[in-house]
Order: C-alpha cells, then sequence, then structure tokens
DNA sequence: ACTTTACTATGACATGTGTTACCAACTGAC
DNA sequence: GTCAGTTGGTAACACATGTCATAGTAAAGT
C-alpha cells in the first residue's frame, strides 16, 4: 500500500492517509472477474498497475467494450454504480496482472464533501470517460473497419507498450463489434501491404505501422 | 422565476433560494444558439421548458448529435467545461421555445459541497447522460438505418408529445451520420408500408406505427 | 409571373461488410 | 499418435448503405 506515495494521484495527504486506511490493496491475473454483471458493487476500484477492460451487456444481450482503465485511473460506471447501490450492469476484466485499490463504497460520498482533490479526481474521470465513448461513437459512425482496425491495434501497442499483440482474431472482432471472418481478411491486407506480421494468437505490428 | 417551485427538481429550500437568487432565467427562440464552439462557457444550463439539442465537433470536423436535454435536464458537458474554464467543444441549439435557468458557473462547486441535492442531481446527471451515450454506441452498432430511423422518429414524437416531426430529410441524415438519399429511400418504404405519411418538411406518424 | 432555391423521388451502380461454408494448421489432452 | 477443439485463410454470395446523376415539385424571393 506504501506504493500508492510513488502513484500519480494528487491526493492532499489526509486523504492519502484515509486511502491507506480503508483502501483494500488487491491483486487479479489476466481474465480474472473485478466486477460482474448481476451483482452488487460495493467498491470502486483505483487501477494502480496494468489495464482492465469493461464491459457492459445490452438489452440485445450483446456485450460492447466501454473502455480500458490503466494508471491511475478508475471507473465512472461503478461509481455510479456505488452510489445508487444497484446491481451492477458492467463486467471489468483483468488484462494481464493488474493492482487496484479498492475503495469502500460507504467512503465515496464522504470524501467528495471532505476532499476537493477527491471531488475533482472523480469529476474528471467522468469527464475523461465521456470522451472516451464519444470518440467510440464517432469511431463507429465515421470510420470504416479498416481505420477502426488500425486504431484498435495502435491502442493496444499503447496500453501494453509492446508491438507485439497478443489476441485471437475472434477477440478483435468481438471487441469492434464485427465478424472473425471481416478481422482476419482486413489484418490479412495489413500483412500483405508490409504493416504487420500474422501468427497464432499474436499480431506483430512492424515499424513502418502508420496509418 | 417562481415557476421554479413548480416544477420537478428535487432540491432543498435554500438550494432553491440560491437558485432564485443567482440564477437567471433565459428564453430562447427555435434555432437559437445557447452555446457554442470555441466560446467560454460560464454558466450551466437547467431546462425548464422545451428541448436542447446538444452537438459536438469532431476531430474530422463532422458534428454528432450528443443528446436532447428537456424538463429538469442539464448539460454534463457544460458543466466539465464550467470546471475547467476552457473553450467549448460543443454547441447547445433550441429546438423550438425554450425555457432555461443559467447557473453561474462558479456557483457550481460551491452547491457541491453546500448541498447535497445538487450533488446527487450532478451526479445522477452525468449518469443519464452515460446511458444515452451508451444507447447511441449500442444503436450505431449494432442496428440497422431502418431501425436507427424508426428509433429516431419515436423519440422525437416522445419528445414533441406530436406525431407530426417536422424535419426535412436532410436534417434527418444529418442527425443520423447518413445521407439524405439513404434517408428518403427508408422513409419512402416506411410511407409505402402506410406507417407514416410524407409531406414537405413534416413527416406524420400512423397510429399504427410501430416496430 | 418569373427565377431561384430548397426539398424530395428514384434509378443505376460501387463498395464495404456480414454470412456461410469449407479447409488447413496448430494445440493440448488422452 | 490420435483426436477433438481452437484458430486462421479463403472463396462465394447477399445485402445494406453510400454515391452520382437527373428530374420533379414546393416554397420563397424579386
Amino acid at each position: 500500500m506504501d506504493k500508492l506515495d510513488t502513484f500519480g494521484f494528487e491526493f492532499e495527504p489526509a486523504l492519502i492517509e484515509e486511502i491507506k486506511k480503508f483502501g483494500e490493496l488487491k491483486h487479479f491475473k489476466e481474465g480474472d472477474i473485478i466486477m460482474d454483471y448481476g451483482k452488487y458493487i460495493r467498491m470502486m476500484p483505483l487501477v494502480i498497475k496494468g489495464t482492465l477492460k469493461v464491459l457492459k451487456k445490452e438489452d440485445s444481450g450483446k456485450e460492447i467494450l466501454l473502455y480500458y482503465l490503466s494508471n491511475n485511473e478508475t471507473c465512472s460506471m461503478a461509481y455510479s454504480c456505488c452510489l445508487e447501490e444497484k446491481k451492477s450492469d458492467i463486467r471489468a476484466i483483468a488484462e494481464g496482472e493488474v493492482d487496484i485499490i479498492a475503495i469502500p463504497h460507504n467512503k465515496l460520498d464522504e470524501w467528495l464533501h471532505k476532499y476537493p482533490s477527491w471531488k475533482n479526481y472523480i469529476m474528471r474521470s467522468f469527464s475523461e470517460r465521456f470522451s472516451e465513448l464519444l470518440k467510440s461513437i464517432e469511431s463507429i459512425a465515421f470510420h470504416k473497419l479498416d481505420d477502426r482496425l488500425i486504431a484498435y491495434l495502435k491502442e493496444k501497442q499503447r496500453l501494453s507498450g509492446s508491438s507485439v499483440i497478443k489476441a485471437s482474431h475472434y477477440q478483435i472482432a468481438d471487441e469492434l463489434a464485427t465478424s472473425r471472418v471481416v478481422v482476419s481478411r482486413l489484418l490479412k491486407i495489413l500483412e500483405n501491404n508490409g504493416k504487420i506480421l500474422l501468427y497464432r494468437n499474436e499480431i506483430k505490428l512492424l515499424k513502418d505501422f502508420e496509418c
């Protein structure tokens, strides 16, 4: 928990003390489910290491990718759920090794009044998630699949810090809300153009991976 | 401003007094621009009558429809903008006659600390806008244009309370991020199926307008 | 009344994407 | 090694949507 000091949250010292006192450090492994559909959410996660993938189940039954969370970010949806004491309609999955601090739900509101830095953090967080959703909308509405695929690969590269992306075509298709065949087709074209190399469960972005 | 009492905000009396004192009642007519790109936003609008359309300009230059605001709703994006004292990247346009109360930006944060009901209102508001964006994403990602068009018409009907929708095909195309020709085509099919009647700048939904 | 502009209708066509089907290659379990 | 399961490659096709061209028609301005 001492790690907390070394990370980028800009909280005042008193708040950091509270976080140390009431927050619970948790570790998750690849694929672990941190929040799930239908369960009550009683804590809000602050991500301090690794990446979370946050999904939402739609009425139609399909899942959509809401956003990824990484360093020092938190899940606005979880916040809403906590406040309203309602069952979750989202699921969060660990991508690789993940450390979070779980903030108990009864502190959220209290700190909002007590600590301006907490309030700012929560507000900024909402605002950032908002922007990301807007980016998604723009992407889906105005860009063709090949552009979206390229953007997806770049984002993965950025998050993992590696130009080797570990994912099956099927997974990618899921996150882009399309089908496996289509993804394979487009990836093959990228490979033929010398942008990437394809292996089983693995895509390597070559150095001139642009556009 | 006395109207305030009669509307559905669930604020505590002291807050209502403050709103009366510092808020400014404003009236707008069809097409009036309430917030615009590049301007600083120094107030947050509470809609008390009519409907606002809120748009955002994307990097690509295209505009996307964020959401509609009507009774007792407010604009979360404006809130973010106010807090960060940054120029607006959104535009709000009056649809028909609109009354709003403009809350000065310096009160937003103050009230957040002072009045739980205000804090809840703001939080709920974020949460609702969030849900709407998600609905948009689902709609764009998983539904065909004809479904989306029908949903659009129903929403317009709901908001205006009338089964006669005043809009050109071009406007509709814009909001659905498609082209005029496509909208005309789909509307004509709906007309041929006996769901609607088409006039110039006007669409009448017939009573068995379903599915 | 005449011109101009905005709005709508419609055909023809190009293209992106979804779908189905089938096969090949790899992986892990037994 | 065999087998089943997963993953990826490819062809063929259907269809929704975007685009271009062209014309008719209503409204608005002069």
